[in-house]
DNA sequence: AACTATTCATAACC
DNA sequence: TGGTTATGAATAGTT
């Protein structure tokens, strides 16, 4: 505000009312042009006069990827809001706080970084060019989740092992604790057999 | 701007974006507000940060109420337009020419992405998902690769019949003034055809 | 998260 | 509308 502090209310007179929309609407649209590209986020702006007439502004080339991206969104915390059984309710400026980096796939990814060059726009080259990149990404990805999934693989095996090992553990020292019951019962005393109630490491791997 | 103006570009230290990111984005939210408010008009904004977040102002209680407006309206426009045969360029403020990421390949847009996370760190479940995701990419780009190859193929086809049309024209009208020029030898005197010097443009898909 | 020097946005006026 | 100006607001850089 500027000039003796305006009230923050609807202004009354049609003109003013107007032309204050009018200068207004620049600034907000310059600011939200500055947001976007300083801070590199995509973003959108819909304002209808009260004349009906639309004004509007996007970072990227189409308010239509973003409100389709807000929709995902949207759609997605509401899952995950029903998933947690978390019944948030909406601050005015409500801010998704969850994990957000999977939530645009590779092609939204493509096209923001081509940021006005809509995917439809490219030309052979560039295509070319892009699908032996995605090929190798592609590649490159897979080899990553096959590594990964080894990975994965291996530990479990090696959990199976430890968890079987741990298993038979127990039945040996049960067998023992029998044994003993049974020798106590014939012998009228408790018989400890250490090799067999603690079995050395080694001993695991012989079953 | 302020205090030693700065370029409109992406800032590129990440966490100067973001402490930028967070005021400004405060700053505008505030003017979205007041310009609603005071010039009465129904307007939304929808910004997600780099990381993803989403943060949103809408002037009534419901922002998809103003999607649906805006879809309504954009509806209305596109067929007026149609109707009228108007090839209206688009919106004005979507004329970001910054920095063309085309020199950036998809891998190091995805890491990018993922600002930070190094591929290397996603789990099996992101991995997949990235992989499925790169592969439908890669489909589409590939889809829109063969199109337009056969697009600039069908170009290519109509070029070199024009060319073989006016190579057959050129031919004709050289055997016409060669005839000409034996008539004229003959007959001591030019004799002008008109319909083979300047044939109508129907003759041209008589070969 | 505060501060401050600057630039910026804009209400009032023309 | 569109321009000018005085003034309050926004904010980049710094701490």
């Amino acid at each position: 505000m500027v000039r003796g502090k305006v009230q923050l209310q609807r202004i009354e007179d049609k003109s003013s009312r107007q032309v204050c929309f009018s200068k207004r609407k620049r600034g907000l649209l310059k600011k939200a042009k500055e947001l976007s590209v300083l801070c590199d986020v995509e973003m959108a702006v819909i304002i209808f006069s009260s004349t009906g007439k639309l004004f509007e502004f996007c970072s990227g080339n189409s308010l239509r990827n973003i409100l389709e991206r807000y929709d995902t969104h949207k759609t997605k915390s509401q899952e995950i809001a029903i998933c947690k059984n978390v019944d948030k309710t909406k601050n005015h400026h409500a801010e998704y706080t969850g994990p957000s980096y999977m939530d645009a796939n590779p092609l939204q990814m493509v096209q923001r970084y081509f940021e006005g060059k809509n995917i439809e726009q490219l030309n052979i080259t560039q295509l070319i060019q892009l699908e032996r990149e995605l090929d190798s990404t592609l590649v490159y990805t897979r080899g990553r989740k096959t590594e990964a999934m080894m990975k994965s693989v291996t530990a479990l095996h090696q959990k199976e092992q430890d968890l079987t090992d741990e298993n038979n553990l127990i039945e040996r020292e049960i067998s023992a604790i029998i044994n003993n019951g049974n020798l106590a019962g014939q012998h009228g005393r408790v018989v400890e057999d250490p090799d067999c109630v603690h079995p050395s490491p080694l001993d695991l791997f012989h079953f």
